[in-house]
RNA sequence: GCGAAAGUGGCGGAACUGGUAGACGCGCUGGAUUUAGGAUCCAGUGGGGAACUCCCCAUGGGGGUUCGAAUCCCCCCUUUCGCACCA
């Protein structure tokens, strides 16, 4: 018998697949096109088995459409932009074009080592003049229809490094690389203008039928959309036209309002305390608070603390005068950045003013009467009765918010108002290895976009990548000086790059046509393609990502160049991989594979061991290699899907690889074994004069893993019915003599066992195919099909309950009636020793499941 | 604190619209073969009792609905994730 040697295998078929070009899509307009992407990666160079996860499974979800016979486009590219390569730069000197290039050969050696395959004639990389050529199109039709523009913005610092970071490269306050407090920089920045599109991006969720719902729930949190209203509260001694504006929700509390509170950075503060007594001391408290970490404030970490500052407003509805206090706890970036306090109804302006001796006032009641200021612990935040509240008192609270909206409205001190908690998106770095603004900045005329016919502009090759706060491109005078395109004179180019968020919000629809020189896609091409026909990455991109995504589609939609506003119909997110990693207290991680004993390897501290997602920094990755050397690719694969619901995270068990690798061998040895028995026979025909339970489980895990991958995803429980299968038709052939073995019944199943299992393990099923007499690859022999009528039985199992519990299993032909049922049961010797005479009560007959007797 | 998801053997996990809990795999136990095995094959494997195929208890805990609940309802506990001064 030939032994299973997948070393010889598995590259032979690698490079069938590559030769054949089984996996370049042809052209969409068939009708069965099939668009299926995995979210592009960062090329870091080396994946684990973890990373395997995403890119297996839609390997095995291309393999089976394909099989299906759709025309499935699967292409992949690199994210090829961003810090780390420019890191790497400044640590080691290797230019990021180069380390890139590197990266990108490896990951793509090592896909291939994985048996997966894309359609690689449309492979791209976001650090490609010819890609983000068309990223800087894309920012300069922003641009035309003012949705990028430039100010002046708080950006992340780190003093350190000396550098600007970006919001994910800020943990919990701190720089992400050397753990110093990140404070905030006043800069120009550019902008794209998102919030335009805010009440889009939340109504058109409702639409993703087919994305998680957690996905959604985050998005719609992310963008935050609350109603209200914008209120004017004249300031006693300023003119009508200098009222100070505030944002609320709750109108319906305004009789409760004890004093106003304005951000520290708020524009009028400085003019309002001008001149007297308490300037000094409220500009001095102003600055302090700006210092303070924009984080901690935003999330609450910071104390409480105001001062006042010396001046009134007047409520427009009660005429009362109330104090305007600053306010470290009011954010400048929300609303109008002043408001109005209502400690006995807002928790937090009920803890500034417990704290600064603020009066607390109750002007909703609760079901059992408005409750006591004294006695308050927190403030009373439910819905209920106005109290105290002039002419509106007695209303229900929701009724009186939409009226005294009106009146406002009507008066003309106040307007509803929307707010988004989503803020425009910051794309600016002030980094190198990004796509260069297509700016130029002149003197005479400003800040002029780049003609469309000159671009891309080009990244220069030669920079210094020392950080000084500046981006690198700053310091490139050959690359800062440029004639103004459009008076001529010397100019100067913006030397911030975009944020790579830029790059992947608009990949997908560039894998269409790819090599396009004329336009950044050919539109009918990608109307027939998109949107995506199942999209798959990780669940870290839930808000950003996708949402830029959905941004950039709507606005493309906007302007002419899609049919559709949403690019992802199908959404999956996959569960992450994680594995045991060790902590020192003193080391911090330490490579788990060298602790001994719970012990450290560099001192005697006792170590934590706990299980973290599979992490490079936590030493606590599975090389593929490691697998792939010892079992193959297939079993990498097979195990991969085989351990946990995808979208669950795992644990990688490097026992449960074994199993995975001894279920394989197993078939390997069935299949061989079996069709030297069989010699030449052929099993087409699909007799029913055959061994019946051999054709009905043959149809059965048909319909069970075509089920379970065209629906769910559920590739686990795909690969257990299969093994289930296996077993079966194991003990079938080892248990009927050779001699009356269903011939034609065992090659038929054979057969479309190697099929089912195609998606899973594609190497040893395209061997295992030609060693059944097929000539042409697996992937054209097309997908099995199940009858559903060969899944009947003729007699099925029934159990027996007595008052639920089970006493007995009778056999019952399919078509008997309920009587006859229950007469089986009730005379089933078991049964009638327990009813020990007594009569049934009630007898309850489940067709095709239970009797259950009732006493 | 708010929101979401989830708690099933020693482990990963199955279980269709309520209908025989524990599929499949790992691990473990016993046996066969082997110089040996981290190889292969056979048998067993939720717990407790009884000893042949019988009883009791079991799906985080406690109630409830039902002939029947892992599944539906209520209360509680735990874990994970997301959000968290957004007025």
């Amino acid at each position: 018998m030939k032994s299973y040697d997948f070393k010889k295998i598995e590259p032979h078929w690698q490079e069938f697949w590559q030769r054949e070009h089984l996996f370049t899509a042809k052209p969409a307009g068939g009708g069965r096109d099939f668009y299926m992407l995995m979210m592009f990666p960062y090329p870091s160079g080396t994946l684990h088995v973890g990373h395997g996860r995403n890119y297996i499974i839609g390997d095995a979800l291309c393999r089976f459409m394909k099989m299906r016979g759709y025309n499935v486009l699967s292409p992949m590219g690199w994210d090829a932009f961003g810090l780390p390569a420019e890191n790497f730069a400044i640590r080691q000197g290797v230019h990021p074009a180069d380390s890139t290039r590197d990266n990108i050969d490896k990951m793509r050696r090592q896909f291939k080592e994985w048996g997966i395959v894309y359609d690689w004639e449309r492979e791209l990389a976001s650090c490609h003049p010819g890609f983000y050529r068309w990223t800087q199109w894309l920012f300069l039709r922003m641009h035309e229809k003012g949705l990028a523009y430039r100010r002046r913005a708080d950006v992340n610092w780190c003093d350190s490094c000396k550098t600007v970071l970006a919001n994910e490269q800020v943990v919990e306050g701190a720089c992400e690389r050397c753990g110093n407090p990140v404070d905030q920089r006043d800069l120009e920045q550019w902008f794209l203008r998102i919030t335009r599109y805010a009440d889009r991006l939340l109504d058109d969720l409702g639409t993703l039928e087919e994305w998680p719902e957690r996905v959604k729930v985050m998005q719609a949190n992310w963008i935050g959309r609350s109603e209200g209203v914008e209120l004017d509260f004249k300031v006693e001694g300023e003119s009508d036209d200098q009222s100070l504006r505030v944002y609320t929700t709750r109108p319906d509390t305004i009789y409760g309002a004890t004093f106003m509170a304005m951000a520290p950075e708020h524009p009028r503060l400085a003019g309002l305390v001008a001149g007297r007594p308490e300037e000094k001391a409220v500009l001095a408290f102003a600055a302090e608070v700006r210092r303070e970490s924009a984080f901690a404030r935003g999330a609450g970490l910071v104390e409480k603390r105001g001062l006042f500052t010396g001046r009134h407003a007047i409520n427009p509805y009660s005429g009362e005068k109330v104090p305007i206090w600053a306010a470290n706890f009011v954010l400048p970036g929300y609303g109008t950045g002043a408001i109005m306090a209502v400690p006995a109804h807002d928790q937090r302006d009920f803890e500034f003013a417990r704290a600064a001796g603020l009066p607390v006032r109750v002007v909703i009641a609760g079901p059992e009467g408005p409750l006591d200021p004294a006695a308050m612990t927190e403030a009373f935040t439910a819905d209920g009765v106005m109290v105290d509240s002039g002419p509106w008192s007695g209303r229900n609270n929701r009724q009186g918010i939409a009226e005294m909206i009106a009146h406002a409205e009507k008066e003309g001190f106040g307007q509803g108002t929307v707010n988004f908690r989503l803020r425009d998106w910051l794309i600016s770095r002030q980094r190198y290895w990004g796509a260069p603004i297509p700016i130029v900045h002149c003197d005479a005329c400003g800040e002029v976009p780049v003609p469309d016919d000159q671009l891309p502009v080009e990244l220069p090759r030669d920079v210094e990548f020392r950080p000084t706060g500046d981006s690198p491109l700053a310091a490139c005078p050959e690359f800062v000086n440029t004639p103004c395109p459009a008076c001529g004179a010397p100019a100067r180019r913006e030397t911030d790059t975009m944020d790579t968020f830029v790059d992947s919000s608009w990949y997908f629809l560039r894998f269409i046509s790819p090599r396009l020189t004329s336009a950044p896609f050919d539109r009918e091409e990608v109307n027939r393609w998109l949107p995506v026909g199942q999209y798959i990455g990780g669940i870290e991109h839930a808000i950003l990502h996708l949402l830029y995504a959905r941004f950039v589609t709507k606005f493309l939609h906007d302007i002419g160049w899609t049919e559709f506003e949403e690019p992802f119909a199908r959404l999956f997110t996959q569960g992450m991989i994680t594995y045991p990693a060790a902590r020192c207290a003193r080391h911090g991680w330490v490579p788990i594979a060298q602790v001994k004993e719970q012990t450290c390897p560099q001192c005697e501290e006792t170590v934590e061991i706990s299980l973290q997602k599979m992490a490079k920094s936590k030493y606590n990755v599975v090389a593929p290699a490691s697998i792939i050397d010892r079992f193959g690719a297939d079993t990498e694969r097979l195990f991969t899907l085989f351990m946990a619901p995808p979208e669950r995270e795992c644990e990688w068990s490097d026992e449960g690889v074994r199993g995975a690798s001894r279920f394989l061998n197993r078939i390997w040895k069935l299949v061989q074994e079996t069709s030297a028995e069989l010699g030449s026979e052929q099993g087409a025909a699909d007799a029913t004069s055959g061994d019946a339970e051999l054709r009905r489980r043959t149809h059965a895990v048909t319909r069970k893993v075509t089920e379970d991958l065209g629906q769910d995803l559920h590739f686990n429980t795909a690969v257990a019915a299969l093994m289930e299968f296996s077993n079966f038709l194991a003990d079938y052939l080892q248990k009927t003599a050779r001699g009356k073995w269903d011939r034609p019944g065992v090659a038929r199943a054979l057969k479309i066992l190697v099929q089912l299992l195609h998606p899973f393990a594609p190497h040893i099923t395209e061997e295992l195919w030609r060693d059944l007499g097929e000539r042409d690859s697996v992937l054209a022999g097309g997908w099995p099909e199940w009858d559903e009528s060969a899944l009947a039985l003729d007699v099925v199992e029934l159990a027996v309950t007595v008052n639920g519990k089970l006493r007995a299993n009778i056999s019952v032909p399919v078509d008997a009636t309920r009587e006859q049922v229950q007469d089986l049961a009730l005379a089933h010797e078991r049964i009638v020793k327990i009813l020990d005479g007594r009569e049934p009560r009630k007898v309850i007959v489940v067709p095709g499941r239970l009797v259950n007797v009732v006493v």
